[in-house]
DNA sequence: CCGACTTTACCGTCCGAACAGACGGGTATC
DNA sequence: GATACCCGTCTGTTCGGACGGTAAAGTCGG
């Protein structure tokens, strides 16, 4: 058997029941990061997280609920560190965008099972994905508006972004950190300086 | 039961055989597309492409099989029709990176056929990506080596491209047409500009 | 403070459906 | 008549999830 989660007892039923969620969501992020999206069955997340079916299922009531709840967990992290990051930057505009792109500098915990989920969500079912792509439209609302970039360079960090966080994703030949890093810095300073933009596309034609 | 696409009689036997094996493709595409990749299996696909399942087993000795066969069919779609449009560019130099970027300036079917493959694959088993992935490591050496860019430009195409191309696969707030284009000519005109991304540098620190 | 009751959290088993793949053929083409 | 191409059926297995049971934790009247 996998190494069950010590489950801990004579706790206040409410707190030991968030925690064995938990559990149960730990368990299923680490089937497929071991062992990928096709093998993520209840039989197998339920005895790693400790856990007998009957048990799992009183917690999430089928397998699609845990992949939303997957996804719904690791979303809501990402977005909180995507928040203190930008906090964290001291630029007078784009504080945010710097934030999205300086997040995927080098791939993260939190951002590698975001995307797992993301895979595995889509691998059974579009629809899953649905309060995702809200998260994605809020982020990109949020790179137009409340920073003060022009949509060219919103679009342009959220695409890079993404891009870098996909690649890595699916093994795509991901950039190692040398080159990565110059593309980002690059990226920056262009949405940074507001005027650059314009002017490099005036000069094209 | 899905509308088998007719199968022609009294045909050479050889021909008649590739012929099967893609309208297999074929139809396994189209099952993936509509259905999503959980209901990708063996049966609906042999009754979509108007072939018993023995005879679907005759041509792909497994899923594993199918799925590669997927991957190598149209991936060398997309890698012709990149090359085609790299030779329609007349510019000096980035040719292949202006191609690999106009590629994406709107969702083409070959591109969403092999982001659908690559997603069934994944979800199958990681390792039926390897060949998918040498040829990302092809293209970006081209972009790197063949079209006399600075490396920093060759793998801001890449990002781009595939990102663009990511985010539509997954529908994460995927860029209208208009400010996708803008994006693009951005960023082509800054990879044809030499000089532009080092003085985006300098200027920045 | 104490018993009776309800609710919460979890267990173990069972089942039907779906699926991948094997096999033993048939038939048209060379 | 050999062989490439394809058919139809069968089987073992796997997986999702339904179900009945149970022991704690919480609630409440007396």
């Amino acid at each position: 058997m996998g190494q069950a989660g010590e489950r801990p007892r004579n706790q206040p039923v409410q707190e030991r029941a968030v925690l064995t969620r938990d559990r149960i969501l730990q368990a299923a992020t680490e089937v497929i990061i071991q062992e990928g999206v096709s093998s993520l069955t209840l039989d197998k997340v339920a005895a790693r997280a400790g856990v007998s079916k009957g048990g799992f299922l009183y917690h999430f009531g089928s397998k699609d609920a845990l992949i939303v709840g997957l996804l719904n967990q690791v979303m809501g992290v990402l977005d909180h560190e995507l928040n203190v990051l930008a906090d964290g930057i001291e630029a007078s505009q784009g504080a945010f965008a710097l934030a999205y792109l300086d997040y995927v500098r080098e791939p993260t915990k939190a951002a590698t099972d975001t995307a797992v989920s993301i895979l595995a969500a889509a691998a059974v079912d579009d629809d899953l994905l649905d309060s995702t792509r809200a998260t994605f439209r809020r982020w990109q609302d949020r790179l137009c508006h409340d920073d003060g970039l022009d949509e060219v360079g919103a679009l342009l960090a959220r695409i890079v972004g993404d891009g870098l966080w996909l690649i890595d994703l699916f093994g795509l030949a991901p950039p190692t950190g040398e080159e990565r890093s110059k593309v980002i810095d690059l990226v920056s300073s262009l949405i940074s300086d507001h005027g650059a933009a314009r002017d490099l596309i005036g000069s094209a034609e």
